[in-house]
DNA sequence: TCGCGCATTGCATGCGAAGTCAATATTGCC
DNA sequence: GGCAATATTGACTTCGCATGCAATGCGCGA
């Protein structure tokens, strides 16, 4: 009994399409038939081939039927290593939205802004049929892709808008709905927390919500820059109060800043928001939804546009001809009430 | 002018090994060698392998050459759908692991208990060279991929320990030294909610709790369930406290819930957390750390537990006559503030 | 200068399934 | 019952790359 590890009690070679063939008396192009939809065989034929497949313990080599097709019914997903609480459920949500398509999900995440060429290699190796980015990405990492025939559709990027397809949401229209409503309640000393440089996101948000200052008349504005995590919306409101400065309200480029902003405020200050101090955030997060905070904010429509994604990907995989295509979302106003807030 | 779509200006197909060889004046199997580690190549011959392959924008088809060397070099992973922030997280570590190893990840989501099936379907169709599955598995699967020769690496997962290899957080034991803390600060009236029935991991965390609580000569103890959501935290404490009982303290079987509690607890009953009453819950994520909750918990070692299962993965991937392995890890005791807990 | 051994290189084959085409079986119709 | 039309079926090729094997080239020692 010196026998190392499991003994092999089934074949040690997976079942191809030609053992099948033998078992059943039957040729492999007639098994290859048997497994496909549109593909003739008679009720005989097919039964036999199922049963000997069956028997054999039989898949189709997927890795086999793509090099023939052309086709690897992969599609990459990329997202970049966040911070954010809100990439996960997207993820989640898009990599559902393939399976219900029958379309398997080669998922990449930045961990640095520099892995994107390793990644963009990668993609390209295994044949992925389209990509959806949610990370960052350069003008000659897109020429890569089109010249790739690669399908291409970013996620909330408004990057090189005019040649790719695009979903997001719209994060400019959000901000000037919560700076309207924040001023008309009578805020008027308004500090902003953006998020990393490098967010396109985050500039949107931040440049939608001065614009919308400047329209009202309020110039006079505090900008600080945070990496949007709960850390440092807490560092930012200790930057912001230390000195004694005060205002009506901070707009946090995301939720979790604006949680961090809220512990910050009630905590070391004893602030109490929403009456001495209005907290928003953006994104709608889950733990936004929490009774200690009950953010205000707004809900990027997630559920759609995961869909809308994946579908104008499909698409695109379907008809590479196809013209680019952008869909913008407006984000749902949440009032709840870390904000004193025109309703 | 009436063309639709984008012009094709590079060509239509991509360029194989055959074209680069063509180009660089030299055989096939040169190409090949060029795009290999092991392989013997003068530097003459790699440069000019390298330049065509430059010039017609080369990449080695990932897919054809798992074909020959019966290796995908990709690993399935497979999470439930969880209303629990903690997988996420572990997603996100475990790709970075495989990532680092030069391992694509193929994502698989369980968005119910049925789809489990199709999955398993899928990751044999693929040729996935091992799997990492962080949700539900049954004897049948496991007997399937056994079969099929493909390692498993079950996360989280005590199921079937014996035949397969797991890492795993040691739920019983985190509980353990959540009760017996509490239990010496003096609580002596305990609440428990527990996972959704079906949750490995919720069962061996009560158990684990029922049994310290029974060590210690507590054995009336009021059990619930949620379902891992905040939502379900919330009706529990609702539940627990609507006809006047009082506990001296909750053990909610994850944060989410345990955050759920506190908020239920100080809002819709007005206790004082941890005053009136103290909350437990286990994971760590990071909504815990949140100041308004400041969770006493257990925290998972993510970050060697992805990096433990990933390595257990690889190896035997690459030695399949392995014997199965576990790994169990203690979680983090976090002392925290939301109970009155002996340090 | 010749011979031997090693490093390079090319040729041919195979991985597993899909699809083309032609041969065969089946069916319907008059 | 006979023939055309249609449905099945099988032989063979192809996808793109890796690799065993044989052929070639090279360097070096005697």
């Amino acid at each position: 009994m010196s026998g190392r590890g499991q003994k092999h009690v089934g074949p040690r070679r997976r079942a191809t399409s030609y053992d099948v063939a033998e078992l059943a008396g039957v040729s492999q192009s007639a098994v290859s038939r048997v497994f496909q939809r549109g593909a003739s065989a008679s009720k005989a034929m097919r039964a036999r081939v199922l049963e000997a497949a069956e028997q054999l313990g039989y898949r189709p080599n997927a890795i086999a039927r793509g090099l023939i097709t052309q086709r690897s019914n992969m599609v990459a997903v990329v997202i970049g290593r966040q911070t954010n609480l809100f990439y996960p459920e997207v993820l989640v949500q898009l990599t559902e939205q393939f399976s219900q398509r029958d379309i398997r999900v080669l998922l990449f995440t930045l961990a640095q802004e520099r892995d994107i060429d390793l990644v963009v290699e990668q993609m390209l190796q295994y044949r992925v049929d389209g990509i959806l980015m949610a990370a960052m990405l350069n003008q000659s990492q897109v020429e890569v892709f089109r010249s790739a025939n690669i399908p291409l559709v970013l996620f909330n990027r408004a990057f090189e808008a005019a040649l790719t397809s695009s979903v997001r949401c719209d994060q400019a229209e959000g901000e000037r709905w919560l700076v309207q409503s924040l001023h008309a309640a009578g805020h008027r000393r308004f500090a902003i927390i953006s998020g990393p440089e490098d967010s396109s996101v985050s500039a949107e948000r931040t440049q939608g919500a001065l614009a919308q200052l400047h329209d009202l008349g309020v110039d006079e504005v505090t900008v600080l820059s945070g990496d949007y995590s709960y850390a440092s919306g807490k560092a930012a409101v200790h930057t912001l109060l230390q000195n004694g400065a005060r205002y009506d309200v901070v707009i946090a480029a995301n939720d979790a800043m604006a949680i961090g902003c809220i512990d910050a405020a009630r905590g070391k200050f004893g602030l109490s928001v929403p009456d001495e101090l209005s907290v928003v955030g953006f994104d709608g997060i889950g733990p936004a939804r929490f009774d200690a905070y009950n953010l205000t904010t707004v809900r990027q429509p997630i559920g759609r546009m995961t869909a809308a994604a994946a579908e104008m990907l499909v698409h695109r995989i379907e008809d590479p001809e196809m013209l680019p295509e952008h869909r913008v979302f407006s984000g749902e106003h949440v009032l709840g009430s870390s904000a004193r807030i025109q309703r």
